[in-house]
DNA sequence: CTGAAAGCGCTTACAG
DNA sequence: CTGAAAGCGCTTACAG
């Protein structure tokens, strides 16, 4: 395989290496190379299905075109789209992704970026977990293109994209409130994550604004069971709530273990409302509105600053670092239709 | 970032790239390296954080230390808990994966494969789609390592990681039967995919075994209104079946639509058994049994033979391809209870 | 309009 | 026990 070089089309077009290269990356043109040089070559370059080695490229030019994307678990459905609507943008652009996955595990973060280094990637996109700043400054003053999304880490001066959080919740909170409800809680976990903290916010926020009662539950997570527990016990000594909005999807996939159990109607009874959108929301009976976040939208505006910091690289070009929120959306469902229609359904 | 070369680490320590080349690769031993000078060059490697450059590298060896992964789509759950898998043993060995979607363009896998050959890969982990034979044997035919997982191609000599889903089938069949439910149908596409054949099979052949009779629907597939559509007419013409397999993943999603309308009773009143487990399965009342493909032990085995050949190729030995089929698991739910207890319950 | 040659950062046969 | 040097396949400044 991949036996023919650069050197055998310039042997057998009967011209150099130099004039090869010039024509297979567009630059005959530019370099003023003849019609007749430019065809023969580019047949030779055709028949012996010539493929150059980006080893080799990357090794002379110094970029590898590629790019290393770190997240938890590439696995988890929200990070495996980003992935690959990542990898489609890349591959369009002539760059290739390298995938690592952190687990839990701050080693093998290191390593990974370590992995990730010795390959030679032109940069670094990364949901980083707590507790990793220390490792990615460094890389970050080298001044080698990177982008974050997911989680928000103030304390890091780069490029950002994020779901806007706070705008989320507001609207979703609203939307409750619009529909009737008016004892909204708001169930998130116990937690210094920004996005989890813009969250609690947006819903604060709209609470006030309507002059309403906060009714929050912080859980300081630990496993499924624990939390099903205090979810149980925090909506039975709540009898009076009757909307809930949920921060994040596993809590929502916790409260709904009590869909199983005889204490459904803890659930049933209420206006629900789950961050991030999955199959079960919409089976389940009454179906549960939740909070999409933009993928594909998250995806695009990655890689557009990638593609940005790698570009102003080669122009030398400083760059301000930006934080890009964009919108999730309110898919509305079963569950929080309007309270008065629910009640007339009831009795119906 | 990465400026420090080999030959800065041999300038600093005093000696030369050959001698440090030979420490970071762990020959030192072997070349008889005195004990001094490796620990000198040990030190200074680690101070300067020096890390070999793996494009130089892989030019000079002729092995990029990278394999292409393709498939449909890399954000489907089965296919990206598989390449997180794979990913991981790769990491271990020294390997990195790039990944590639084709989505249902024949020219995009072409594309995908050309970009793979570009980049050197050293082997090709492929969930091949029909259609695409020809573009593969070709790779084939020069020995690269290749391992193709998920679909079978008899026509393909090469080695193959699958489900072992004719058994996948009978089994689930047989613990319908033991269950002491008698008409059962299968519900499938029509196809010449091997894997789908299979699992007609072993539905067959347990039926037969049995002495019961054979029911299946076979759906030209379009979309998924229009499935719902045959499975809900099939199953209202059906009145005596008493319990239903599903052959894939995406019937069972079609068929619980009907939960959603007022035909529920047409599968609340049968024994469910899907293909792929997935989390809606458990949450729907009742929980829907299901057959789970072994997923890690799929990636590990794909892994190990694509190792496998990677060395074979250094020491040249040529190497029968293997064909190997893996036992799925039978998650058992409430939708198949026994006949009789379930009986009794709706009675009590 | 075209080519000879240096050099990217490694590995490795060869020499001593 | 250690080093000088060739060469992997490219790109590109330089020369003509």
């Amino acid at each position: 395989m991949q036996k023919v070089s650069i050197k055998d089309i310039a042997r057998i077009s009967g011209t150099s290496v130099t004039t090869v290269s010039f024509v297979i990356n567009g630059k005959a043109k530019e370099k003023h190379i003849s019609e007749s040089v430019i065809s023969k070559i580019e047949k030779i370059v055709a028949e012996m299905a010539y493929k150059p080695n980006s080893l080799a490229r990357g090794l002379r030019t110094g970029k590898s075109k590629i790019v290393g994307f770190l997240v938890d678990d590439i696995s988890k459905p929200f990070f495996s789209e980003i992935a690959r609507h990542i990898d489609e943008k890349a591959s369009e652009h002539g760059y290739k992704i390298i995938f690592g996955s952190i687990g839990n595990d701050k080693e093998r973060a290191r390593d990974m970026l370590k992995i990730f280094s010795e390959r030679q990637v032109d940069g670094y996109i990364i949901a980083l977990p707590e507790g990793l700043e220390n490792e990615v400054s460094s890389l970050l003053d080298s001044k080698v293109p990177m982008v974050f999304f997911d989680r928000f880490l103030p304390e890091i001066n780069a490029d950002f994209v994020l779901t806007d959080n706070a705008k989320a919740t507001a609207d979703a909170t609203a939307h409750l409130v619009d529909n009737g409800f008016n004892n909204i809680a708001f169930i998130t976990i116990e937690t210094a994550q920004q996005q989890m903290l813009d969250r609690l916010e947006g819903y604060r926020n709209t609470i006030k604004r309507f002059g309403l009662k906060e009714n929050i539950l912080k859980i300081v997570y630990t496993d499924q069971k624990t939390t099903v527990g205090k979810i149980k016990s925090f909506l039975l000594e709540n009898k009076d709530i009757d909307a809930v909005l949920f921060a994040a999807n596993y809590l929502t996939m916790s409260a709904l273990q009590l869909f199983k159990t005889k204490d459904k109607s803890l659930l049933t009874s209420k206006a629900l409302i789950s961050f991030d959108d999955f199959e079960l929301l919409e089976f389940i009976s009454p179906s549960i509105t939740s909070i999409e976040q933009p993928i594909k939208a998250i995806a695009g505006q990655i890689f557009q600053l990638m593609l940005k910091r790698l570009d102003a690289k080669k122009n030398d070009g400083l760059q301000e670092s930006s934080v890009i929120k964009l919108p999730a959306s309110l898919i509305k469902r079963a569950s929080t239709a309007a309270k008065l229609a629910k009640k007339v359904k009831l009795v119906s």
